[in-house]
DNA sequence: CCTTATTTTGAACACTCGTTCAACTTAATA
DNA sequence: TATTAAGTTGAACGAGTGTTCAAAATAAGG
């Protein structure tokens, strides 16, 4: 899984950096729209304006540029959330409501936001989360923050059992999930930002939960 | 997308309607397995005990055996959930909780079962969710049935946005697929019924749709 | 500036893919 | 039973796949 590379000898160009760059970038869009299996790495190139083999140069194996691109940003996702949910804890006692808005709203505002780095990255993550295929994949990169919201679910509702904890948060994940990716589903969606149904999400959440962890003893 | 057959002469032999039915049960194998993209006519055929050309011959192009397969058992899944809604209803006045169980319990009852025709079949459903490249295909198999539960709770609901419902809808469909496709992730899952569990997704469900229905207005 | 590690090219390799089809076998119908 | 529609085989087709690599271009470090 892991191997050592040899070692640097010398600092990348910026050249280099600028072409690895625009390969994740590409690779990004490719996987989020085609999916794993779906999307080539001639695709990745072509998009990226690089040769084939350049691919594998800076990005790996197809499964080792997949693994990158996921990687990639998956900290500052966290980071906001963990930024909200500390936001919030300096302005008042948690509440399971506000604990959920914390977890979901960040991705959900990317998802749909301007950025279309950020808009293939919401895609990116439902597919990791769909197929158990990277099961491992997103254990390293999404489970640490998400234990952390769990836990603190768990401190709010104390003699709850830990797997009804944990489903809440797996469906709440799922319906957040969703609400981005089955936008059409739902109805014609008004583009840019859409809090209104964004509060309906969290209403559904927290409603959803509560009621497993109050009945749940 | 639909061509018009010539018109048969004789009626198909056993044996082509037993081949037929094994090159369907391996699609639907190979197709939940691997996802569209990843599944292959050579392994739907070896699968199959059949040569790669009797596949196209009795399930057509790819994309067509992909949607004979959905659509195969989509009438049989609709119906057993019709049919509970229709018994609950003969027993007592319909409440929101019995509404989404009937809507829910035959999904996961089958694709938590023991038959391995209805478990591959729950991962297509799920495969066919995920994917917008499936829109039209899910539409036209899943969604009448949908429609009806929707219409259910809206007369429940009289005064609640079709948004509303629609999106407590999907909210509850991906909950649902999520406790069969994510339960790994909730933690240990006792094989065979996990009925505790599919009481605790319909509290869920249950739960969220009514916190929307009621502070939409 | 020179050396040489690194990046980039362009092409090839060894597959697998979905699809097609002539030839052969099976069996429904008259 | 004879006819012949339908089912089945086995192989090929062209296109596309991820990956590899020698050679050329580039640029960092001495």
């Amino acid at each position: 899984m892991f191997v050592l590379e040899k070692q640097r000898q010398r600092a990348p160009s910026a050249r280099s950096l600028q072409t690895r760059a625009r390969i994740l970038d590409a690779a990004e869009q490719v996987f989020a729209a085609r999916g794993f299996e779906g999307a080539s790495i001639r695709d990745i190139a072509h998009l990226a304006g690089v040769q084939v083999g350049l691919v594998a140069h800076h990005g790996g194996s197809k499964e080792d540029l997949f693994h990158l691109i996921v990687a990639r940003r998956a900290g500052e996702l966290s980071r906001l959330r963990i930024d909200a949910l500390e936001a919030a804890r300096a302005r008042a006692p948690l509440d399971l409501a506000t604990i959920l808005d914390c977890f979901i709203r960040p991705y959900v505002e990317l998802a749909q936001g301007g950025d279309p780095h950020w808009v293939a990255y919401g895609r990116l993550v439902a597919h990791v989360s769909a197929d158990p295929r990277w099961r491992d994949l997103a254990a390293e990169c999404f489970d640490p923050t998400a234990q952390l919201f769990i836990a603190e679910i768990s401190t709010l509702f104390s003699d709850a059992t830990p797997g009804a904890v944990a489903a809440g948060q797996v469906y709440a994940v799922s319906a957040m999930l969703a609400h981005v990716h089955s936008a059409w589903r739902i109805g014609a969606l008004s583009p840019g930002s859409d809090a209104m149904g964004l509060d309906r999400l969290v209403t559904f959440c927290t409603a959803g939960v509560s009621a497993i962890l109050t009945s749940d003893r």
